[in-house]
DNA sequence: CCTAGTTTATGCCTTGTAGGCGAAAACTCG
DNA sequence: CGAGTTTTCGCCTACAAGGCATAAACTAGG
């Protein structure tokens, strides 16, 4: 390995965190967007984040600016998603960038700043930087998720009916969930479960539907899910 | 968001790039290390790696550096894992790490230096800073992908037998792999075929065993993985 | 040349998950 | 009470994963 004094003053370089923020809006999925009132590409739109602080972790740091755009505790899931450092991707001068994805649930609508808005993330706007492949991957990631992780307990309320649910999955899929598929499919794999209450059904009525929970709210793994599984005892 | 410039200077670090190598060598997986010759961490092992150069991407980094470990041609496979940055995690000052995973087919002994040496990477030396930990999600990266994409090409030579295949599977996975059930997974799947040659069966006797190969080497998701699924057309 | 031993390949079977579809249940509204 | 609506349940199919026994194809020894 070479000498790393060698070269030690230019490989400091600026770091940034940047979170892309999604939630299930209106039956859509959307991503929390900030409008840059400076150059470069001012009136852009950019993901939430900044300058990563002298004393903290990534982690650490993304909840922190996060803090001025939603409140944290809003926040059902952060997980790490992908740094970025190529020596173009800022005009100003080398930037790198890790880029966390956050969720928050459908039920919630976090007091956000005047310059932050929700964007659907299947229509973007104008985007600066390299933001919006981010967003891409981010989306990339939660839908292979909910396939094999109960990670739809960061979208859907604390409650919510098979019909609710089945919205908020096509919404992050993009295509038709059917409820009753995915009512037998996440209650064997022992993700959710009824607690107890039902509510009357919507406009004009119909069945009440039973209500139902994540059984835990943090991300764990389908384990039925790896093919090439060790030999059962 | 606050102003950039207020914390200019204090948010540049040094920025390093690591690689978690793995090869099953001996029908073990292993992964290269390097030993350090100066403090920190002297006469520890460590992960490959080192400052990020000036005007070079993360990805062009590790490659380069690893170049100076084994032969670049020899990575089969390599891709992003994880970005540490813990405040804590380097004694002699703020650093940033982005680690990847490179993967080198198990028919290539590449040559490398005499500081670095491959290890079982289910029973590492005493190694310095977090890189076990990243070892760890190496390897952990490594099993998942075994089971939902075709990321043995990048293990196994350009053609082997069904039980050799096994073999590398047993190492990376750390569970027994049937090779009936192996093959039939990887055909259906369409990520194997045979070359229509075969070989003598090894040391004592028995049928010729048939070749085959991976049919793309580069790294592809299982289609059919997903559940919940698009209603198909 | 034949047989025993070894290794690989093939076929049959069981299990379990995903998913489609229709009937039944449980409500609202007129 | 009956029509319309929504949810739930049960039945069925498709298909992947995986276990196991047997067949196939070779080597080596007598």
């Amino acid at each position: 390995m070479q000498d790393s004094r060698a070269e030690t003053h230019t490989s400091m370089a600026a770091h940034e965190v940047l979170a892309v923020v999604l939630q299930i809006r209106q039956e859509r999925l959307s991503v929390l967007l900030w409008r840059r009132a400076r150059p470069p590409f001012e009136k852009c739109w950019v993901l939430p984040g900044g300058r990563l602080g002298t004393a903290e972790g990534l982690g650490e740091s993304i909840r922190r600016q996060l803090a001025q755009k939603v409140d944290v505790r809003d926040l059902a899931h952060l997980e790490q998603l992908e740094t970025r450092g190529d020596p173009g991707r800022h005009p100003h001068g080398r930037t790198l960038a890790t880029a966390y994805l956050g969720l928050v649930p459908a039920d919630i609508d976090p007091v956000i700043p005047g310059d932050t808005a929700w964007h659907p993330a299947s229509d973007l706007p104008p985007m600066g930087f390299d933001h919006a492949a981010i967003v891409h991957s981010g989306r990339r990631r939660l839908r292979a998720k909910l396939s094999y992780t109960n990670i739809g307990f960061a979208l859907a309320p604390p409650e919510f009916t098979m019909s609710e649910l089945s919205r908020y999955y096509r919404a992050a899929l993009g295509h038709d969930v059917a409820a009753t598929n995915l009512r037998r499919v996440l209650l064997r794999r022992g993700q959710i479960e009824e607690t107890g209450e039902s509510v009357p059904s919507g406009r004009s009525g119909g069945r009440p539907a039973a209500l139902f929970r994540f059984r835990v709210r943090r991300l764990e793994i389908t384990d039925a899910f790896a093919v090439l599984r060790p030999p059962q005892v």
